[in-house]
DNA sequence: TTGCATAACAGACATAAGTCTGGTATACAT
DNA sequence: ATGTATACCAGACTTATGTCTGTTATGCAA
């Protein structure tokens, strides 16, 4: 009645559906993976579960529905993607943000995602329509791709520290360097990734 | 006794809630959201959600835990990262790839990474360094930026359908076009991303 | 053989979580 | 006033889901 199945074949084809649930969708539970696998028995798929759990593989919230997850989720983090950050400040923005993107990162930091608009970093290989991620830090080093609130619009440039000033220098011949007094300009944070979507 | 709030106030943090726990960890139970808000009613956090998902701005799996979801599936994967690719082929490539990268994705699509070499794409914003996000085809449309075997070794061009033969462009006019015989070359598939990183 | 491991099943119980009926309070329009 | 809308509460019911106890079967090693 029982049909014998390898030691841990069973398991690891647990295994590889509960985490494809967990990435793509939705933890299972423990009735679907029961289901998923034909088992007859609750149980069967409990046990599977709590091994991998004694395993390490899995983690779990005791008595939570759907309380499988993976041990130590791979670094990604959902950063807000914001449209335009204008004079209001970030806070507003991320408050309104049109979606998430997933960002690799230690998780301490604050991330933001913003689309580009304007040709003046071509030359850096930033395209309208692009998205930058950056990282919020009130300072930055002379060299640095930045974004800074000037007047009431973000930009992005290349930051260039002078002896008393700075300066915010676009990368195209088309357009010229901005020499902002120190109370019209606020540094919001440093570009650490630059991404553009082909499709879609 | 009932504090009065602003119409559509709560349900706007509610949403925001709900849609911040779906996209990092799991979908709230309707009890997780009366706690989080403080309601001393259940009913009153699926009044909410159930207004939400009326409006269209969730949608549910009746009936099951965690039920809520956003309406479009934001789909996460990761793919892995190749640091060159040879004449060997994708597959020996995807084996000894460099780690995987987070891509939004309808998750039914064979997605790669690949490292960029050379500057022959620099006039579309591909720099030397940055990844491009592959996903894997035969067949591609003229204009469109590819990924093809050529001789020994993968090249990213536009590709540019002629008569009766095709033929590679580079965006940089140090570059010559390259006009491969059809035995010689191998479409790999299509850039539909663009990434690169400032920092590590 | 015996003992022990894994794999699977049967049937229940306990709790978590979705759903429902009916109620109060405040604001706003007619 | 009357009606209607929103926001919220109380308490219960139902279903989904996690958990438990006990059982059978197979393979392996002492």
């Amino acid at each position: 009645m029982t049909p014998f199945t390898p030691p841990g074949e069973t398991r690891e084809k647990v295994y590889r559906f509960v985490r494809r649930r967990i990435i793509e969708e939705l933890p299972p539970t423990v009735r679907e993976v029961q289901e998923a696998f034909r088992f007859r028995a609750v149980q069967t798929a409990r046990q599977h579960l709590e091994r991998l759990v004694a395993e390490g593989r899995l983690v779990k919230a005791q008595g939570k529905s759907r309380g499988y997850r993976l041990p130590q989720e791979p670094g990604t983090l959902f950063v807000p993607l914001l449209g335009r950050v204008q004079a209001g400040g970030l806070r507003a923005a991320i408050e309104e943000c049109e979606g998430y993107i997933p960002v690799q990162s230690r998780g301490s930091e604050e991330l933001f995602g913003l689309r580009v608009q304007g040709e003046s970093m071509t030359g850096a290989g930033i395209l309208p329509g692009d998205i930058v991620v950056v990282r919020q830090q009130g300072e930055a080093a002379s060299g640095d791709i930045v974004v800074a609130l000037v007047g009431d619009e973000a930009t992005i440039k290349k930051l260039r520290l002078r002896r008393n000033r700075i300066e915010l220098h676009p990368e195209n011949p088309d357009f010229a360097p901005i020499i902002p007094r120190a109370d019209e300009c606020t540094l919001l944070g440093k570009v650490v990734e630059v991404r553009r979507y082909l499709e879609g």
